[in-house]
Parts: C-alpha cells; sequence; structure tokens
DNA sequence: TATGAATGAGCCTTCATTCAT
DNA sequence: GATGAATGAAGGCTCATTCAT
C-alpha cells in the first residue's frame, strides 16, 4: 500500500509537470517536487524518466478504456452505444484538465510511445470501438459498404480532433457540449437509411 | 538565390532527420551532415533548432494550404470540393513520406509547434476547410443544424487519424485508397436528405 | 558475540563482492545482500563504506603476519625460514581466492590503502621479513653488503609479483609449486658464498 | 598538430591530476581545468574517462617500452643489460614523479587495467625481460634450473616494489641509489656459480 | 559566407548514508 | 539490534550555440 501510493503520487505528479511543460521540457526534479519526494525516490519506482512517461500512459489508457468498457455494455443498442462513447470520451478529458493536456499534446510526440511500449494499450480502444461498428452492422444498423476500421479511425479521429482543438484552445468552451453533434455526423454517416 | 538554396536544402534535410529520429532525439550536427553544410552554417539561415522546426512546419503548411485551395477552386460543388480535398490531402502525404512522418508524428508534440508559432498555418488550413463547408451550407447541400467547426474539426480529424495509422502502421497499404470512404461517411453525415 | 558474527560475516561478504566487482563498483547494498542483512545494518558495524575495506584488510594482514610469525619460529635457521615464508606466503593466497584476488587487485588502489591507515600492517609483514634476514646477517650466512631494506623488498617484490601474475592469469596453475624456485634465487641472491 | 596538441595536453594533466587524487576520486573537469578546456573538449578526444586512463597508460607503456628495449639493444651482455634496465626502470620513474605515482598506486586499480586493455603492453614490458633472461641463458651465463617466467616476475616484482615503496614514502632519497643492490641480488640469484 | 573546434550549462542517474519503525 | 525506504549531493556526458579563422 505504503509502494502503491508512491507510485501513484509520482504519476499524479508527472501529468502535472508533463502538461505544464512538456515531457521533453520536465525535469526529473521537477517531478519529485510536485511529488513532494526526493529525486532518487522517483527511481525506486521508475527505471528512467521515460519509464514514468511510458507507464504514466499505459494506466491510464487501461483505466479510460475498461472504464469505457463497463458504460458500454449497459446500452441496449450500437446507436446508443456510439453516443454514450463519445460523451464518455469528452467527459473523461473534460473531467482531468491536466491529463488531458498529456493525452492530447503531449503523448503525440516522438516515435517512442504510439508506437513501441504503448502501442497495445491504444489498440484496445481502437477495438473496442471496432467491436460496437462491428455489432452495429452485424444487426443491420450501420452500413456494411465502410470498412469498421475506416469507420473507426473517422470516429476517434473526429473525437480526438475535436479534444486537441478544445486543449489547445485553453478549454474555454465545454467539450461535452459538442459530444451530441459529433455523434450525430458520425451516424447519418454510417447508418443504413430509414434505419 | 544562394541563400534560399542552404536554407531549402537545410530544411529538407531536416525533414528527412526529425522523420527519422525525431526532434528531440536529433542533433542540428545531424540535421548539418544531412544537408551537407557545417553545423556553424545552419546558425546563418536559422536562430536556433526550434527555429528550424517552425519554419520548416510554417513553409510546408502555406506550401499545402495554397496547393489544396487552388485545386479546390476547380471543383464544381461542395460536395466535389470535399472529396477532392480528401483526395488531395492522403495524395500529399502519400507522395512525401519523410514529410509525412514529421507532421504526423513529430510536429504533434509539445506545446510549442500547435501554440504558438505555427498556429496561423494550422488555422488557414482549418479556415480552407470551413469555408468549403459554409458555402455548402449557403448552398443548401450541407445541413444547417451542424455547427461548420464542429464539422471541420471532424472532417480534419478524420483524415488525420488515417493519415496518423497509416503512418504508424509503416504506411504498408495506399492511403488513397481510402479517401472515398472517408468522405463518403463524412458526406453522408453533413449533407441534407435526399440532397 | 553476536556483534563479532555479524562483523565477521560482513568482513567475509565484502572480500567476495570485493574480489567479484573491485572496490568502486561494489555497492555497500551488494555487501549487504552477500552477508544476508540489511544494508542499514551494515553502519552498525562499520562507519562508512571505506571503513570496511581498511578494517578487512587490517584484519587480514593481521592475522597473516601472526601466521607467518609463529611457523616461521619454529625454523631452525634462516635459510629454512625464507623458504617456509615464500611457502605459506604463497599457500595462503592459494587456500582463499577471494581473498587473493582482493589483496593482490583491489587492496593496490588509490591512495587511502597503502598510505595511511593500513600502513601499519604492512610494515609489520616488512618488518618480520626484515628481522629474519637481519637475523641471517647477524649469523653471517647472509651477506652484510646488501641492506636489510633493499633486500626485504626485492624478496616481498618477487613473491608480490609471482602472486599477482598468478591470480591475474585466472589462478590456472598450482602458485605454492612456484615457491622453492623463488626462494632459491632470491637466496642464492643474498647467501654468502659457499655458506 | 592542433589535435595532437589537444590530445597530449589532456593526458599529461590527466597524469598529474591522477597522481593528486586517485583515479576515482578525480573529476573529469578537474582534468579539463588542468588541461586548460572546458570539459566537453574533453570528450572531442576521449570517448569516457576510462578512456583517458586506459589511453594514458597505453601511450605511457609504449614509450617507456621503446625507450628501455633501445637503450638495452647496446650493452654488449646479458648481464649489462639487466644492469642497464634496473637503472633505466628507476631512472624513468624518478624523471617523472607523477607518472610514477600514478604507475605505482593508480594503475594497479581495479579489474580493467591490468586485465583487459591494457595488458598487451605489460605483457610487452615482461617480454622484454624475459627476452633479455633467455639470451643469458642460451649464453650460459644464467642458470638453466630457474625457468624464464618466474625469473622474470623476480626481477620485474623486486624492481616495482622498491618502485612502490619509493613512491609510497613519499620519494625522499634517490631510487637509483638502489639500483646496483638490486641487480646485484638479481644477477647473484640468476647466474651461473664462476661466470 | 562557411567552417568545425571549442564551449559550458544542464540533467539524468547512482549510491553512500540516515532514520523512523 | 535490525530494517530498507528515503534522501540528495555529486558527476559523467551531451549538444545547442559561438567565434576565430
Amino acid at each position: 500500500m505504503r509502494e502503491s501510493d508512491k507510485h501513484q503520487q509520482i504519476i499524479e505528479a508527472a501529468v502535472r509537470v508533463f502538461a505544464r511543460n512538456g515531457y521533453y521540457n520536465s525535469r526529473v526534479s521537477d517531478i519529485a517536487r510536485e511529488a513532494g519526494v526526493a529525486s532518487g525516490t522517483i527511481y525506486l519506482y521508475f527505471k528512467t524518466k521515460d519509464d514514468i512517461l511510458v507507464t504514466l500512459f499505459r494506466e491510464k489508457m487501461a483505466a479510460w478504456v475498461a472504464h469505457v468498457r463497463e458504460r458500454i455494455a449497459v446500452e441496449p443498442d450500437p446507436v446508443a452505444k456510439v453516443r454514450r462513447l463519445v460523451a464518455l470520451h469528452f467527459d473523461t478529458l473534460e473531467r482531468d484538465p491536466a491529463l488531458a493536456e498529456v493525452v492530447q499534446v503531449e503523448l503525440r510526440q516522438g516515435h517512442k510511445f504510439f508506437r513501441g511500449a504503448s502501442a497495445h494499450e491504444v489498440s484496445a480502444y481502437f477495438e473496442l470501438i471496432g467491436s460496437v461498428l462491428e455489432a452495429g452492422q452485424a444487426a443491420g444498423v450501420f452500413r456494411g459498404d465502410v470498412p469498421v476500421n475506416v469507420a473507426t479511425k473517422v470516429l476517434f479521429g473526429a473525437m480526438d480532433q475535436m479534444a486537441t482543438s478544445w486543449v489547445l484552445g485553453k478549454r474555454k468552451y465545454r467539450l461535452t457540449d459538442a459530444a451530441d453533434a459529433v455523434a450525430t455526423v458520425f451516424l447519418r454517416g454510417v447508418t443504413v437509411d430509414g434505419a
């Protein structure tokens, strides 16, 4: 429990520090200070500075996907699932501005994150979205002529860009207010006419 | 003209080097070697390492926007303009893999690029897309109930994610093959029923 | 007695660890692990890391000198004493490879060991050798024209180099096999002709 | 020529700094200051701190062996060669106190020097000594019953210990004054009776 | 203009030592 | 006494930038 505490304490501190300065412009000592520990302590819980970022991303993404999966499950049909997914995506970011900053801006950088270690967690989210769309196609609600992997990227890309613009624009409006519009455009785009 | 030569030579070298190693893992001396000049020479044309990236992005984006604007203009109607825009977006990236890598992966990083100096060039592209959508709404082809700035981000986000996935997946397929599907989903999403 | 146990336990662990990695490349925590105690425990028995090395050297040297002195005493004459001394020197090292490694390689380093704290124990060995040679001169067996302190260093240096080469050569042969040859060369060198 | 200058400048500075503080207690910045260059400059000429020590040792040893080999060659017979070798050995150290300190004290430390990279230069010296002794045996001047490799180590060990004691004793006397005594003891030890 | 050797500030990481339990 | 998590000073090395040529 002690260990878990410090580990989490450092992760949360890192989120705030990376959100403020970016990964490459943050010093390990900044994270230590923010976490209220000595810099050497960081190395009792993480192998390197990179390890902090990778672990941060993995844990946050895993929690994210688990959370979304759970909430989606209770929705009755694919259309409702998509609307709920968009709403949750935006809501999650809106609830944690520092995490939003890190996820939308810092984690996009460099070879080492999207590729490599964190790839698995990202694709879990893509697979979750994909499974909803597939179910919709199977149920005859979504058109069969749009490849699922394309539709998945279109939806994720739309949400992601909404989020990025919102973060870069200093979060001056409520992101969730746009959830319906995004879901609607996407659903019109993939739904069978008259369905 | 000599100046212009070296300037361009350095920019192109930087694109290749950043594509290979990422911005933060590239040395100024790497760019110099790739450009075939001494590292001191870099500083005759650029103020700092950052300046190379910012300038690179500005120039590439300006050319991109000008190119797209020009080609879009000749299309007869908003729907055709959107289809053309998606095709051009993908085509441009496909023609220059190193640039694609830099634009899709490296430029996403950090505070300093999306915000700050390069913001103007990015928003020019958003405005170009927005103007097409606005014209479509004015012509009664696109629904008026979807805010243009939302639809703009949805379209850009969709294209961008297609591109990013393609780059991260090592460009194993033809990106342009997906242009129609992306355009179709988007257009169905925003077009007035029966139009 | 408990204290004495842990003390000795740590010293012996240190010998093995230093033999393996060298003094500067050994962590206090390595010694602790090897000794089966927590690293904090080390500091209940030794003031600093240096103190471990110095103490180790002192105790080993003191035991060495006492052991040699005792065995030498029973030999009837200076020549026999020298032969016995060389044999014992080699035998002691051969019986404890880890100690041999530490004594021949690690303890040679740096200002702090030969000079300073351990100097006294080293000179006790030199004095023991010197006393044998002096007795030989007094008995008219060894030549008076070679200064005792020179002959002492010659003998010690010869034995020491034999030992060092043997250690550096990974102890592939029996060191004691060379004892007679070394003793013989030295004795011929210092013995009065016809004696 | 410039390069060669800086390289040598740094080596000589390192000799002085290592002689003063020992290798592990010397900072790279100390060497830089002593050499009158910036610390980054060190890394233009040497890969790591270790590389400085290894290079230093190699170059000094190579010069040493070449020097001794040359001077030995002109001596008419094995006995004269041995006397000259001892004199040169002591003379070389006496002429360069900082180098003597480094060679006798600092270079003995740790696994990485005697073994590994510098081993070749050391064995060149042993082979030089061995060749003189072999020639003496072949000429019937030195006894055949003492193995050359043992006699080599005895002679080297004797000289080395004389040198070490002299260095550790702060060089309060003239080392070369002891050259004859050492050579004499050794020569008596290995020479055929009556020769 | 062009060069590239030199600079030196900056930072990640290690590890001897401490101290609350 | 014993523990081992926590500390934080210290230092090797990198690399953007400068400047004498």
